[in-house]
DNA sequence: ACTGGCACTCGCTACAGTCGAGTGCCAGGA
DNA sequence: TCCTGGCACTCGACTGTAGCGAGTGCCAGT
């Protein structure tokens, strides 16, 4: 069963209608605002087919039409091309990344930029852990017992964490210890570092071992395995445009989604390169949004990925928008970590 | 115009109920759950009282009484008492923070432990700079021209900056740098710090004054003035609960408050030692949380401040419950960080 | 294959009527 | 003087009815 030019053209005007209005759109009303050369009566066979194939769906018997999931999914896929930024857009974005000092810096700048172009919901991953490699290991004695462990990743990204040691540590072992860790894990990636990290021990002289022991567990732990991720979020305010009728009323699932880190990694973290990726409506593999969409991408100096970012709105979304804005952001991001 | 027991004993019965049922409250309803010993029409008369005075008034003709934030704020000062903790809510504090390895495990698990408990929205501030001291400065070489600095203050917060210098900079260099900003700056409050980092500046040697210069004035500027203050939150999904009855119908201006950095440091960063400060509807001074209260408190090792912490939520809190819990929250994040 | 016409559906709004919770007031009693 | 029972009144919430109108599906005609 194929849809022939006219259908997509009448499911489209049905898409950019009941975004912009909100209201489920008629076929007077569409004959009306777009030029698609016939009647109300056909469009509505045209309609009735849409209907029955799933791309469309009427709220009630005696109100227009409305786009299901597959409908815009259909629209993202075959009938809407992306968006040309504005001028304004790319100067906005322009003027809110550059003077960033910091990484904490740019992302925080970003999310809030994303959030505000979007008018939604906007989730930037800090650059992963696993993606990064350690440009640099420190360690601060803090009292006899106590390092703090600092570890700079060439990504930008700084962590740190207190290493609590078995045994009262003098100076000169603290540097040992730093410069070995430096000297063996520099310049990997940590994802690639667990049996590096495990090699330490073993090779560290008798007298370091202990204390070597210590510290690669923590690195293990808490760099690795634990929440390495880190993400910012933007823009919750904007859930509530659309008073209500978006996300069927309700917004506590989608707020308690969005506490949860885990969550939002699932949302933006698993990206391939320079891929957009669109999941609308039930599409989302996450119950607690199943009335929303996701626009999100890969970003990265040139053309690897360090991390993902995208925006979360109702399904009910302007997507060529959306799509132009995340795609033009994230490659600003990307330039700006490449010239660090 | 004194008000007698009884009807502060009415006024304390209309707050209890309407708390616990969301809905306004009438005569009879209140001689039936309450031991007052009068009749509904005595009630009727006490209630006339109140809510000529401004304590309680009707949503409409022929509805009960629903308390007025003058209302509430009688009940907090004169007619409630803090409850005692739950054993099941101290145990549940107690299991939830430790195990923490680290300030920002701090922060987060409190964030979430104050919002599960109180069900409500959830703030807490690192502890502010300012009100640390330094406990060592680290710099990071990264390129010839670039340095890492990160500090940790005695309260266990770690700051990281990028420092762009004028010019190269050979490690030894780096080394005289690192040793003479500790022997000057370690110790030191981060308030009081500026005419120091200013004279570090002129007491430097010759060749190394650019590079101090440039180093002062990351540390000034990031470390002083700009956001010092960091802050987590936590619970916004309970601001759904009570189903749009709170709030007046829109989450919209909540949100959007919490969303400013400034604005929740308003809200719990101003404290003063050991005092419960509990704002309520039109009390606080920002316009988009008329509708809501804060209780908040500040926190920190034995008698001394580092930071605050507090929940929001509706004017129709339990007051008493949700005084009593941030306390005891904040008492055993003061503890934790007293061990450290 | 498209179109105009027509009967039909059904949500929305307005309106009227009823119910009941709650009030204010008053006269009578401790 | 203060409290109480009684009573009339108010007014929101709910129910049922009716009319409107947007929108549809179908059909006969071009």
């Amino acid at each position: 069963m194929g849809l022939d030019d006219r259908k997509l053209a009448v499911l489209r005007a049905i898409v950019e209608d009941y975004v912009a209005t909100q209201e489920p759109v008629g076929s007077r009303a569409l004959v009306e605002r777009h030029q698609l050369g016939v009647s109300p009566a056909t469009v509505r066979n045209d309609m009735a087919v849409l209907e029955e194939e799933g791309y469309i769906r009427q709220p009630h018997t005696s109100a227009g039409r409305v786009p299901t999931d597959r409908g815009y999914r259909l629209f993202v896929d075959r009938l809407s091309r992306v968006k040309p930024l504005s001028p304004a857009e790319r100067r906005a974005i322009e003027r809110f990344l550059v003077g960033a000092v910091d990484l904490d810096d740019v992302v925080h700048r970003t999310v809030r930029l994303l959030a505000q172009l979007t008018r939604q919901v906007a989730v930037v991953q800090y650059p992963s852990l696993a993606r990064s490699s350690v440009r640099h290991l420190e360690l601060v004695p803090i009292s006899t017992t106590r390092l703090m462990l600092v570890m700079i990743a060439d990504t930008g990204r700084v962590e740190q964490r207190l290493v609590e040691m078995p045994a009262p540590i003098p100076a000169e072992d603290v540097t040992d210890l730093r410069r070995v860790v430096n000297e063996k894990l520099v310049g990997t990636r940590l994802s690639d570092t667990p049996p590096l990290v495990q090699a330490l021990v073993d090779e560290a002289s008798p007298g370091l071992r202990p204390a070597m022991a210590t510290l690669s567990s923590v690195l293990l732990e808490t760099l690795v395995e634990r929440h390495e991720e880190r993400i910012a979020l933007a823009g919750t305010a904007n859930l509530t445009r659309g008073g209500l009728l978006d996300f069927q009323g309700s917004l506590r699932p989608i707020l308690e989604a969005l506490e949860e880190e885990v969550v939002l990694l699932k949302l933006i973290g698993e990206v391939e390169p320079s891929t957009m990726r669109v999941r609308i409506g039930d599409e989302n593999e996450i119950d607690n949004l199943r009335a929303a969409s996701v626009v999100s991408t890969g970003y990265g100096p040139g053309a690897t990925i360090v991390g993902g970012l995208g925006v979360l709105g109702p399904t009910r979304m302007d997507y060529p928008g959306t799509i132009a804005t995340v795609r033009a952001v994230a490659r600003y991001v990307g330039d700006l970590l490449a010239q660090n």
